[in-house]
DNA sequence: GACGTTCTACTACAAGTGTAGTAGCGTCCC
DNA sequence: GGGACGCTACTACACTTGTAGTAGAACGTC
């Protein structure tokens, strides 16, 4: 797991931009960047050089330019993203989340339904390999 | 409403020993983030300055020194960096954050639980506002 | 009223972020 | 092979954050 530094503002939408589409050229992540930003080309490459120095990207020279990609899954990037919110604002306890959740913020109907299926889902996981994680 | 300037992590810091007592002399906060954190006297102070510049701390001068007080509560602070966590890797979807959950994070027999009553609490209050439970 | 003790105000400074410019190199085209 | 063009590398610069020092004002004490 590379070395876990958070990502900033910026360069979350940048890594959205890669997400978007596995190996991808600098060109081309300007490209799906700048609807949403209209950030200048080598604004986005300092980006993209920032992280790859930080592991959250890896480079592969092709030809001409580079081809960029994600180092890891947006998954692992929200979970770790989540980890540092709950630490920072939530004493890093979970359930002070979902203590937050039930009674400061609405729900629709597709949320409570969700919220079903992740219990369904959590006790199938926990009864599988019996383990309560903190 | 205060410009919803977000907050650092050591401001979380010092905004977590405000909350833990109302009006608190600087001296008071100093104290209590002692064990916590280790910081010095001016360290407290510049935060407790950055953070009434943002609007985030009231302050009042009283006798010899000040007291501080915070300008909103926890739930407040959490509801907004929970906005900003969500814009800035969830696609501002509410329902992608309650997703993450069920799919990626590990939750224990407590959380189910908790889960459960947040899910009953939100049914009763959106069947209150007459909207059908499906 | 001179002195010590406290506080506040101002200043400092390095790392990280947001945003971009410039110079130079490699490549492609004729 | 010389010019046009795109791409990368390096540099820039202001603002925020983490962490604190110093100087001077205010207050309590004898």
């Amino acid at each position: 797991m590379p070395p876990a530094t958070p990502l900033s503002e910026a360069e979350w939408k940048v890594m959205d931009a890669l997400w978007a589409g596995a190996p991808a050229s600098g060109r081309e992540v300007v490209e799906r960047l700048r609807t949403r930003t209209g950030w200048a080309y080598t604004t986005v490459q300092t980006l993209l050089s920032r992280l790859v120095e930080k592991g959250a990207v890896r480079v592969r020279r092709e030809g001409a330019g580079s081809l960029y990609e994600p180092a890891f899954d947006r998954s692992t990037a929200r979970r770790r993203a989540l980890r540092s919110l709950l630490d920072r604002a939530f004493d890093g306890a979970f359930g002070n989340l979902l203590h937050h959740l039930s009674v400061e913020e609405r729900l629709s109907e597709a949320d409570r339904e969700r919220l079903r299926a992740m219990i369904a889902q959590a006790r199938r996981r926990s009864s599988r390999h019996g383990r309560a994680p903190r």
